[in-house]
DNA sequence: CATGGGATTGACT
DNA sequence: GTCAATCCCATGC
């Protein structure tokens, strides 16, 4: 991530919505009393028909084509709600969608809200770290610099992630565009995890894990 | 106004 | 591997 780009600043989101992606993963996603690492993100485009952008503006989408830096949350499948960050400049219909994450504050606030006990499955799904910060369709417009849903700059104790690339997953359009990007050392990442995650050998401890287990 | 389709998840065969 | 839950919205008549 450039060093004069911080993701509490509307700025960050101002540019390539791919490049947003790759600079969010190992950043931390904050709302109340719980905050994550990112470590898997996808990024869409209203070039592309798999973005809900591509059909043009819909009262639906009306936040996803407004300025970057803000939070467009939708209902997915009546049941969850998904979290995205919008990029590009104003009147771009382009966003991150945030899924899956590492818990760092209020996990025992993630299990209560979550109903399950391992720290893995927290956050490793769209729809799940959303029940987990209680992230809910209220927030959709909520300015991502401004709190109470915030995404803060990487922690330097976590080192930078080795951020790798995949087709997106869970779509029918557009499925050949590598726009997915995983921190290939977390074993927080949804399934199926990315081919590059699961065959690269120089990542440790997870390769090791991933050796024992076949 | 009726219908169909999800940027998902969890339970089940 | 399959499948239903559940609801907003876009589409078509």
């Amino acid at each position: 991530m450039s060093a004069a780009l911080d993701p509490c600043e509307h700025a960050f989101y101002a540019r390539s919505v791919h490049d947003v992606a790759r600079d969010l993963v190992g950043c931390v996603l904050r709302h109340g009393d719980t905050a994550a690492r990112i470590v898997e993100v996808e990024s869409y485009h209203q070039e592309e028909p798999a973005c809900h952008a591509f059909i043009g503006p819909r009262p639906r989408t009306e936040v996803l084509f407004g300025p970057p830096g803000y939070a467009y949350v939708y209902r997915s499948y009546g049941i969850h709600a998904l979290l995205n960050a919008v990029a590009e400049q104003d009147g771009v219909g382009a966003a991150v969608l945030i899924r899956a994450a590492e818990p760092l504050e209020g996990v025992d606030l993630m299990r209560e809200r979550r109903g399950i006990e391992p720290f893995e499955e927290l956050c490793n799904g769209p729809g799940k770290l959303t029940q987990a910060l209680g992230i809910g369709l209220g927030l959709n417009g909520a300015d991502l610099a401004a709190g109470p849903l915030a995404i803060e700059a990487r922690d330097p104790a976590h080192g930078a992630p080795a951020v790798v690339l995949g087709e997106r997953i869970g779509i029918t359009k557009a499925v050949d565009l590598p726009w997915r990007f995983c921190d290939a050392r977390s074993r927080c990442v949804s399934r199926p995890w990315p081919a590059a995650m699961r065959s690269v050998a120089a990542l440790s401890p997870l390769s090791a894990a991933a050796s024992r287990a076949g």
